[in-house]
RNA sequence: GUGAGCGUGGCUCAACGGUCAGAGCACUGGACUGUGGCUCCAGGGGUUGGGGGUUCGAAUCCCCUCGCUCACCCCA
């Protein structure tokens, strides 16, 4: 009988990397608070559909990614691979689009994606998103990076780059999708056997290819630029939203070649990258969809939006963690006996009634126990509650730090404790 | 899906093919019968990931399998 294990890809958080996730997702609601974005939970299954036409067909995700199952009615269904579409489609099936065309909405939740786990990289995996649905203009698409600095920076991670880049819209992709095939027409000899594959069925994604011979082809003088082939109107808008970063101060490198996996981005595409993650080196990344609410049935709503990768952050967090103290506020209550299990139980709910946190521990031990366990705890206060206090009425409280002990009456133990414990202070990380 | 490296108590790691597979940390108990940290002593805990093979003898060598890690791929 062999042990039983999470499965491949997943894992438990739990110790002291959960407060690292908690600060993590406080964060995310205190900066969408603060840009007044509203948060909406999607399901972690949607119809398989969704992800077919609102990822692509074409892409990596959809092919060859997606936890896909049949239900008992016969139903196929999807653990979400990512958060754009769900959003996307509750919009659209709430009619939004009528009542109240322009939401800011943002998420947080576990993904789902079949991959080859690796640092940086597992099936299941948390993002945040924030997405920004109904607003044209090329500020909204600075906002959503702003929101995404904001939120790296409220975290203290440092050494982030913007890579920022254009794919055009509907009237000057298409140009450019054809100056590809027609460059490659007489030099597809010369790409990687998987970009051959692409330049049918996404030919885009020729562009951030690191084999060395794609590259070669890439780099040589004839090869279409991207940039070149930007309508006015998407000129105009990579050329506003540029501006409004710079008045911003946030510092952004273009990068022509950046395209991104999934088919519904239009216009804006940019990724946050670190240095420090080794291959898996995106934390964020995100872009315009404009094309999204039509691939999903529905009538054209503009979009932009971002998601950022939690286990990502949480490994730049723990590089970067300098020791934490682990000293937990409230107090330990140590019984002796089963009478003094009750006595504890009972005085609990009078701390309960003035906010003073309290952890007891029902080992039913020795006093040298509660002791080395209050300490390892990091506790400061401990209650004692022996049959010597019972007799006099009275609770012993110990002072860990100072190693000094008072007897004290129910009232004076109170006063003492709200004393020196303020109730709301949480000091379970910095 | 492809490639490489690694699987030994809860954790970190020892053990030239050769007695009962060890140590540190952690845990439990004692020295200290109701007083923590430090120290000392003792104890529990392993089918060496699983299966097969070679051998007088396998944690060690070979094969298969599973898992982990890293990279490719792709992305967050």
């Amino acid at each position: 009988m062999s042990q039983l294990k999470v499965p491949k890809g997943t894992r438990d958080i739990l110790g002291r990397e959960i407060h690292l996730w908690r600060r993590i997702e406080e964060t995310v609601y205190s900066v969408a608070q603060l840009f007044g974005y509203q948060e909406i939970r999607t399901p972690i299954f949607e119809s398989t559909e969704l992800f077919a036409r609102g990822v692509g067909e074409g892409t990596d995700i959809v092919q060859k990614e997606m936890y896909t199952f049949l239900d008992k009615g016969g139903r196929s269904l999807t653990l979400r691979p990512e958060g754009t579409a769900p959003v996307m489609r509750a919009y659209l099936e709430q009619g939004f689009a009528v009542h109240e065309p322009r939401v800011k909405w943002f998420y947080l939740g576990p993904m789902f994606r079949y991959e080859r786990p690796q640092a940086g990289r597992m099936r299941q995996f948390h993002q945040f998103g924030f997405e920004a649905i109904g607003f044209e203009s090329p500020a909204c698409d600075a906002e959503i990076i702003l929101i995404a600095w904001t939120i790296y920076e409220e975290l203290g991670l440092k050494r982030l780059s913007l890579e920022i880049n254009s794919l055009g819209c509907n009237h000057c992709k298409p140009g450019y999708i054809e100056a590809l095939k027609n460059f490659f027409r007489d030099r597809s000899e010369e790409l990687c056997s998987n970009c051959k594959d692409r330049l049918e069925r996404n030919p885009l994604r020729i562009l951030d290819c690191k084999v060395e011979t794609c590259q070669t082809v890439l780099r040589s003088t004839a090869f279409p630029n991207l940039q070149d082939f930007l309508c006015e109107d998407c000129k105009k808008h990579q050329a506003e939203l540029l501006q409004t970063l710079t008045a911003l101060g946030i510092p952004f490198v273009i990068n022509p070649h950046l395209v991104r996996g999934l088919d519904y981005y239009t216009r804006t595409a940019f990724e946050v990258k670190t240095g420090e993650l080794g291959a898996q080196d995106a934390v964020g990344g995100g872009g315009r969809y404009d094309n999204l609410s039509q691939a999903l049935g529905g009538q054209r709503v503009p979009g932009v939006g971002f998601a950022a990768g939690m286990e990502r952050i949480v490994l730049l967090l723990q590089k970067e963690e300098t020791e934490t103290s682990s000293e937990r506020s409230g107090v330990y209550l140590a019984p002796l006996g089963k009478e003094g299990e009750r006595y504890l139980l009972v005085l609990s709910r009078v701390l309960l009634q003035h906010g003073i946190p309290f952890y007891t521990d029902f080992a039913d031990k020795t006093l040298k126990y509660h002791l080395k366990r209050a300490q390892k705890m990091g506790i400061r206060w401990v209650v004692i509650l022996g049959e010597e206090e019972i007799q006099k009425s009275v609770f012993l409280l110990k002072d860990m730090i100072s190693g000094e002990q008072i007897s004290l009456s129910q009232e004076g133990l109170l006063k003492k404790l709200q004393e020196e414990i303020s109730g709301a202070e949480n000091t379970y990380l910095r």
